[in-house]
DNA sequence: GCGCATGGTTAGCGGCGTTAGGTTACCGTC
DNA sequence: GACGGTAACCTAACGCCGCTAACCATGCGC
């Protein structure tokens, strides 16, 4: 785990080292649990090499946590594509945000720096980060368009349009997501149940007609 | 605002100088709008003084926070009771979650050590905390017991308690706040809008009869 | 007037992010 | 096949950080 032997990159292949310094800073992430821990120092001894190597990758440590952010966001909406089966966007909303907060637990670390770090974007590149259609947020929207579109959302929601809605069921779900992982000590009562009133309150507040 | 000439405190007047480092933390805290910067010793150079005598009145840094936090939590049930007027719970529990929002966007970085930090307490010292009736959570707690007393509650969430209950409303405001204090880069529609549909709907699925 | 707890000080440790500048090995060129 | 250029990585060091050890001064109680 220290310092495996470093056999030097060849001429155009420093970018495999860009890779190994990534899954290193990830890796670190998980077995420390602690954001903290993940120095530049502690990643480039990781990877068998000093530390002012890193900086010929990744220009500060922002940067390499930011690109970490990247990688998780992608696995993120992986795990969020994973459940989203055909069916009415009511049950789709309700598969996405279960699997949302049951993200969250399983990579606290993550989800802290992805959602409760505050990394200095632009809008511009928020703009791209988010609102792409593979992204995490992507998938929220078009399910809340659907569930626009299907007519039976309250109507002063569905004229807001999907970025409102979307965002007021990511507050949610985040929500809860965000002081289960920030507060782990605290004496919660049933997860499950917490998760369970919270999507289908979030889902019952959205409908027209309470069925 | 570096170093103001100090006068040694006298021999029972310890607590003094604890109170202005407290004060300069919560000063530095809000001028800078970063936690980073509240460093010992940029608190210690605030005050006068040096950086080790920090540590006669507080073990660690950890515990200065901890300590601002509880102000900050006193501060915030402060503001949260302000607007607790008398009334059906259900408005008094549309008021609280609108100041909740309201108070985290005017101290967002208070917000982020209150909320989004994670102290390692113990969940004794979480319980003297938080749930004591002076505090904020207390405050919540009272209003969704009146909620369940009301009997206007869906049955199946009456049943799970105030704490649940509680906890459902919390995660709710604290989940758009949350984000608003971390990604304030984020090209968020209007930000009222949200809190009103969050909070009313939020009100709206907690309702056993939906008038 | 003396002892001694109280409320500070100076000096320094190890770790952090980061930079400047040097060194090594590869690769295309002549 | 020697050679210059450059990509890839190094050593050394700066200025921060949290924190500790050890020392000093003040002023109260006796």
């Amino acid at each position: 785990m220290t310092a495996p032997p470093r056999t030097r990159s060849r001429r155009g292949e420093g970018d495999r080292l860009r890779e190994e310094i990534l899954l290193a800073a990830e890796s670190l992430l998980i077995e420390t649990a602690s954001q903290d821990a993940v120095s530049i120092r502690a990643v480039a001894e990781a990877v068998g090499v000093t530390a002012p190597s890193i900086y010929r990758h990744f220009v500060d440590k922002d940067m390499l946590l930011l690109e970490v952010c990247r990688h998780s966001f992608a696995r993120f909406a992986d795990a969020l594509g994973e459940v989203l089966h055909d069916g009415p966007p009511e049950d789709r909303l309700d598969a996405l945000g279960r699997a949302y907060v049951r993200y969250a637990l399983d990579f606290p670390e993550h989800y802290r720096i992805m959602f409760m770090a505050r990394f200095e974007l632009s809008a511009q590149e928020y703009a791209e980060e988010m609102v792409s259609d593979e992204s995490s947020f992507g998938l929220l929207l078009r399910v809340t368009s659907e569930l626009i579109d299907s007519g039976r959302l309250r109507p002063e929601l569905a004229t807001r349009g999907p970025l409102h809605v979307g965002i007021l069921f990511w507050s949610t779900v985040h929500g809860l997501a965000s002081l289960l992982v920030a507060k782990p000590g605290l004496p919660w009562p049933d997860r499950d149940l917490l998760v369970d009133d919270l999507v289908t309150g979030a889902l019952r507040s959205f409908r027209a007609d309470p069925a």
